[in-house]
DNA sequence: CACGTATATGCTCTGTAGAGTATATGAAGA
DNA sequence: TCTTCATATACTCTACAGAGCATATACGTG
């Protein structure tokens, strides 16, 4: 379990980890927001600041846990190879590349992006 | 285990995968080049064929393994949402990209690569 | 200090994935 | 046909991950 593809396989961190990209949350609210029992988001949790995955802080007796970079990259890194085999989808990385183009520099056509509070979305994945 | 995260999970397979990212193999070329026994490489085989990740080919009494994209492409879909938690690598996006540019391009015109250190870290998230 | 809240951890149980070994299938050549 | 090569599958064994439940720890409030 040092691995982060061995991290990701589990659909509860899958989960987790999607709810995080919006903000970050607390135990509690993740265990609300995805129904699990407190004990099981607390061992998820620890396996995912074990693996790099997130990090917490304290508030009060709340730990608030947000996403970190590192073995998202490590996994990324690892498709690369890969991607000449669907290159038609290189216009998914593109818009991709166009948002992220919007926020670095502003060449290409530029898109709106709202920052309002209603922001929560989706969390999907499939059991 | 019907996701492809599960199924790349696996060490082994991932060393399958990135051997045929170079061209396709027979079962007994897998076997020797990842020092595998036969029933444990064709195990695998089987399990990356159901899900998708690789498809065969009969040629003698031999099978010649070979990509398929799909499940990468579902993969790498995931990560989309997570990408901006490494936009300090956006650069190496570009790289690659431009690779790709190289041997698939058709609509973008030709990226230029700018390398400076203002660049825009990110800071938003609110709650 | 006692109590409620928020989170972490220890323990047990169960399911299942992966390896090993043996064997079945199937094609090719004598 | 008999044999050999290449691959697939069946069976068993073992390890371990994930869930449930109970409990420990830590903070905040009265």
């Amino acid at each position: 379990m040092e691995s982060a593809f061995a991290i990701i396989a589990e659909p509860s961190r899958r989960a987790i980890l999607s709810l995080l990209v919006s903000s970050q949350h607390s135990v509690g609210e993740i265990e609300s927001r995805l129904r699990m029992t407190q004990p099981t988001v607390s061992k998820h949790l620890r396996v995912l600041r074990d693996a790099g995955f997130v990090e917490s802080t304290v508030d009060a007796q709340r730990r608030l846990y947000r996403l970190k970079p590192g073995p998202f990259q490590e996994v990324d890194a690892w498709l690369v190879p890969f991607r000449r085999f669907w290159s038609a989808h290189v216009d998914a990385l593109e818009r991709h590349l166009d948002r992220m183009d919007q926020s670095t520099r502003k060449k290409r056509k530029s898109r709106k992006r709202r920052r309002g509070p209603n922001r929560e979305r989706d969390k999907g994945e499939t059991k």
